[in-house]
DNA sequence: AGCACGCCGACT
DNA sequence: GTCGGCGTGCTC
């Protein structure tokens, strides 16, 4: 008896063992891992072949089965090859991404309740609801494979058309998924779903997961002991036996997209998992992606949308505000009526001395009042809304201090010497272990001594550009020094208890402010807040990427979502130097429509997905001339094919440097066939000096 | 991916 | 004389 096995190593490749006397041979089963001695290591691998006629080359024999049965079914097997061969990677790979990476290791795997909670009850649902919940109840009754798409406001209630369609699913003895885009967002739905279906039925899947609970949820995935798992884009492999839907939350969201290999869309894996099990696919969101709502307006997937709040609260107000210079938000008018005697300070300039000490009371002195980082309608709504004891959310797209120093006299910028980026200054935090300022990059987290000394021409003319979480937070504890503030950003939020702590406290409303980063745009209810701004909405706008404008819409439209959520009225002030962008205009209005139609046009004008597919292949070397060579090389090989898919580049990658290594790209926009010779092509290519990675379906092109 | 082997430059 | 750079080759 002889096994074929797979394992987790970037090659094209199975490698084939005799089965020891002392082992049984009805345990050699596709989809079992076993442990194998493998060259000078040992290594987990899975049986992907069993036979009996002895290999014409020497085998050496496994060490020993893992688990009491196969861990992977057929289905998942196939739905492995199939994300083997999308996305470019080993069988193996796809196979190890199946189950946890500790999993993978060759050690021994190891073998939580929470407090009694109110059980959770199917509510009662409006007649949109209703509307949207008949046809996905349909669609479970006939067993059958079928995506859908709703389109649904935030507030709309489509957290209970996913429960109450799981909720048929559960009843005819099959399973469900429910995927969320971040860990973060697992919490409260964990909660709710455990009072609907029991402690013992709900299991919680994502990277942050103990390896013994892990271990015992996969396994409980796979006997059917569990009926549910939440988690983020790995749980879409939880190995369910009797799978009947897939629900994936906040569909549009990039961090669905696997930036290692293999580089999976857990989008698509979802819905090859549904075709293959013949599972319902449920995905949801304010703002869907561009592909999606175009193939549901294509037949593809079948479109259910709810456009109304539920209790018909209103979506709040969004104002643009104007920044460029000489528009009349920029103008401070009177002073801010509740600000307290004695502080000086009524804004910050847009330049500032960075001259020593930082944030002396010297360099306050420099700055010039007339171009605060809030304009005036924000600062008076600000104020306005705590005197009222309302909350605000404070949204900023960069964490630290200023995202970028550079050299008043001879253009000098601080960038990172491994990557093409610039620098961030960062104040000490508390929590942080450095006690003086320092520059930091965010793409290899180095951090570097900051320069007060311009290293080019010697002057002291180095000035901060741009605000970042902590600049605002310092700002607004200048204006409004009584104010209780709390920041949330990647800084702060790398403790655990920290993200816990100042959620809490904004929560049960011991702070009144919340600054911070993408994390406050998602997920919260917080009926007190009746104030959103967003400082700079420009950030997002402007990366170099083709959907900059699409990122900018749903950011906008979820932050927007997070006030007017309780009995007052919200209001959302979004600052922008770009008043008129179509993404802007339409995310005042609340309007996905026109925001859509207006983009898809130019995504049909540039050839951009829908309208092709995508496969950017970037090349990356120390030497950047390595690096030029062998994109050069690719885009002959593939130039020469005569594929009729379009290739741009080659050309240095937007981020045209990272961790030392210089990187190249070429962007190729085909259809299904073209691609599939360029794959074909790809996966056998071997750059020279050189490493090559294929990103298909890329999510951004940075 | 690791990890070995192997052939050329600056150091205890 | 050796430590160590990373090029290339192999793993049933």
């Amino acid at each position: 008896m002889f096994l074929e096995l797979a394992f987790n190593l970037p090659l094209d490749k199975t490698f084939h063992y005799s089965l020891p006397d002392t082992l049984s041979k009805t345990g050699a089963v596709v989809g079992r891992r076993v442990l194998a001695p493998f060259g000078p290591r040992s290594l987990v691998g899975f049986i992907v072949g069993v036979q009996e006629e002895k290999p014409s080359f020497p085998t050496k024999p496994i060490y020993r089965f893992l688990d009491d049965g196969p861990f992977l079914n057929e289905t998942m097997m196939t739905l492995a090859l199939w994300i083997s061969g999308r996305y470019l990677s080993a069988f193996g790979e796809a196979l190890a991404a199946m189950v946890s990476p500790t999993l993978m290791e060759p050690k021994k795997p190891a073998a939580e309740s929470g407090a009694a909670q109110e059980k959770d009850e199917p509510l009662k649902l409006s007649t949109a609801q209703a509307g949207a919940l008949e046809p996905l109840a349909a669609a479970v009754a006939a067993h059958q494979f079928k995506p859908f798409l709703i389109r649904g406001i935030t507030d709309s209630g489509k957290t209970e058309i996913y429960l109450q369609t799981m909720d048929r699913v559960l009843a005819k003895g099959r399973q469900a998924l429910f995927l969320l885009p971040e860990i973060a967002l697992t919490p409260p739905f964990y909660d709710r779903l455990k009072a609907r279906y029991g402690n013992t039925k709900v299991g919680l899947w994502h990277s942050g997961i103990s390896e013994g609970e892990r271990y015992k949820t996969w396994d409980g995935a796979r006997r059917g002991d569990l009926r549910v798992i939440l988690g983020a884009r790995s749980a879409v492999f939880a190995p369910f036996p009797n799978l009947g839907l897939i629900v994936l939350d906040e569909e549009h969201e990039a961090t669905y997209k696997q930036e290692d290999r293999p580089r999976y869309h857990t989008r698509e894996v979802a819905l090859k998992r549904a075709e293959l099990t013949s599972s319902v696919l449920l995905m949801g969101s304010a703002t869907p992606s561009m592909e999606s709502y175009w193939k549901a307006k294509e037949g593809v997937y079948t479109l259910l949308e709810m456009t109304s709040r539920i209790e018909e609260r209103q979506l709040p107000p969004v104002e643009l505000i104007d920044r460029r210079p000489g528009a009349a938000a920029n103008q401070s008018g009177g002073k801010p009526e509740i600000r307290q005697a004695g502080t000086a300070v009524s804004g910050s300039s847009h330049e500032e001395n960075l001259s020593p000490p930082l944030g002396s009371a010297a360099s306050r002195v420099s700055r010039r009042s007339d171009f605060s980082i809030f304009s005036e309608p924000l600062r008076l709504a600000i104020e306005q809304r705590l005197a009222r004891k309302e909350q605000i959310l404070l949204f900023v797209n960069r964490r630290g201090f200023t995202p970028f120093l550079r050299c008043s006299k001879c253009g000098w910028v601080a960038r990172c010497e491994r990557c093409s980026m610039t620098l961030t200054l960062h104040h000490a935090d508390k929590s942080s272990e450095s006690q003086s300022p320092y520059m930091q990059c965010h793409t290899c987290s180095q951090r570097q001594k900051v320069s007060i000394q311009c290293p080019q021409c010697k002057s002291m003319k180095v000035r901060q550009y741009g605000s970042g979480t902590q600049k605002i937070e310092e700002e607004l504890k200048k204006l409004y020094p009584f104010v209780k503030l709390g920041r949330l950003d990647k800084d702060i939020a790398s403790k655990k208890q920290n993200h816990e702590k100042i959620y809490r406290a904004f929560a049960n409303r011991e702070l009144d402010v919340l600054v911070g980063t993408q994390m406050i745009a998602k997920g919260f209810h917080f009926p007190a807040v009746t104030l959103v701004g967003v400082v700079d909405a420009d950030v997002s706008l402007h990366l170099p990427d083709f959907r900059a404008a699409e990122r900018t819409f749903s950011l906008l439209t979820q932050v927007a979502g997070r006030t007017g959520r309780g009995k007052e009225r919200g209001l959302v002030y979004v600052q922008t130097h770009h008043p008129d962008h179509y993404a802007l205009e339409a995310a005042k209005e609340h309007d996905y429509l026109r925001f859509y139609e207006r983009e898809i046009t130019d995504r049909k004008t540039l050839g951009y997905p829908p309208y092709t597919q995508l496969v950017n292949v970037v090349l990356r070397a120390t030497k950047e001339e390595a690096a030029q060579a062998a994109a050069q090389a690719i885009y002959d090989k593939l130039e020469a094919m005569d594929t009729g898919a379009s290739l741009l580049g080659p050309s240095p990658a937007p981020y045209s440097k990272m961790r030392g290594q210089f990187r190249y790209q070429v962007l190729i926009k085909g259809d299904d066939k073209s691609l599939e010779q360029i794959l074909v092509v790809l996966k056998h290519w071997k750059p020279r000096k050189a490493y090559m990675a294929v990103d298909v379906d890329p999510s951004d092109l940075l």
